[in-house]
DNA sequence: ACTAAAACATACTAATTGGTATGTTTTTGG
DNA sequence: CCAAAAACATACCAATTAGTATGTTTTAGT
């Protein structure tokens, strides 16, 4: 995600920065590749010598940019976690309340990506990818959790964590049909008595 | 939803079943005016008398087959519960586990039009009110929980609603970028364990 | 049975789509 | 420095899109 070095390695970040902040916005069968090239320095020529086709870029996508961009905001947070319900608990309400580039009316990027082309088998199993591995870190979370007394032994990480991811997209989701961030204090509320029922 | 008395009214169902059909399937921007009416008897002529344009066609959608087919769903059983936690856990789990017009791969048809549609305003407000009520049936059904005893006075019944609902939209989101039904089950076993504590 | 409106049918259009063909320029290794 | 490959630029194309123009048929009230 950092290595413009050459000059054709940035016009390729050109593509696919300016393509995640279209398709993030607008979707990704709405956002045309006449749009992108029109929205950057790069011309069609450029696009099509960098991938052999739309889908192509949209794979790129998720592997060089969402990818490392979840695993950043998410991931991160919670490595050497010594509180791990309220560590998950704060990575999901910065998410929602503060972080910048996550908005409310386009909701979570990846979860928009999932509705909408699961279809696809190879997007699928891309996002697939994407999700396992951040259920993976929770659940690992929860159970070094458990080791330092803090995580009730019972409880199952794996199951908590694709309830805690799940939960977590459908609030995103819910969130694209309001205004304020009313619903997101409801879910948050709700997450944190949920999480609490695991010590 | 059920009223082809006359021939017109058949035409007009004809359309909107059709399109659910194909929406839910495919989405509604890939959907196109020309491939409904290729499935149909219909004609481009009869689709733009009947609709001024493929939106209030959408909107017709959500409006005269969703909301009715949710409430249905949904709304209906929760009448009158003797047991609330159980009885919504119930709703859900034969919407993930048996329900056989809502599939796996196609995920919830409401969620995805939230997600594709909720830029556009007035396919928000119409989803929007559709969640609204059915959070409110939720709610309801919670807070008579409370007077026979079921449910735990300090339980905030609002949050809670749009928490359940939220969390099964995520679970049939992250449940298209899977084949099996093991996610269902993680999700059905961790809201279950969510609902008893608000006893 | 007659007529006016409702309900439909057919043929078209302008714009947009993803992708290609065919070039020119720029970079890079020897 | 120089050739070959990499990187880009321009002009095009066939298919698909939502929507319209202009008809014809069907229905319903009198």
């Amino acid at each position: 995600m950092s290595k413009p070095s050459s000059k054709a390695a940035s016009t390729r970040l050109e593509i696919l920065s300016k393509a995640f902040e279209l398709i993030y916005k607008n979707g990704y069968q709405t956002t045309s590749v006449d749009v992108i090239i029109a929205e950057t320095r790069v011309t069609k020529g450029a696009f099509y010598y960098h991938f052999k086709n739309k889908d192509e870029m949209g794979l790129a996508l998720i592997r060089e940019i969402m990818s490392p961009g979840m695993m950043d905001t998410i991931a991160t947070p919670l490595q050497n976690s010594q509180n791990p319900t309220e560590d998950i608990y704060k990575v999901f309400e910065s998410l929602l309340l503060t972080n910048p580039t996550i908005t409310q009316e386009s909701g979570c990027p990846a979860a928009n990506l999932a509705h909408e082309m699961s279809a696809h088998v190879y997007f699928r199993s891309a996002l697939h990818n994407l999700t396992k591995t951040l259920e993976h870190v929770i659940a690992t979370t929860l159970e070094s959790g458990k080791a330092i007394g803090k995580i009730n032994p019972s409880v199952n990480s794996n199951e908590v964590a694709a309830f805690v991811m799940g939960s977590y997209w459908g609030a995103r989701n819910l969130g694209k049909l309001e205004e304020g961030k009313k619903i997101y204090r409801a879910y948050l509320a709700q997450l944190r008595n949920y999480l609490r029922t695991l010590s």
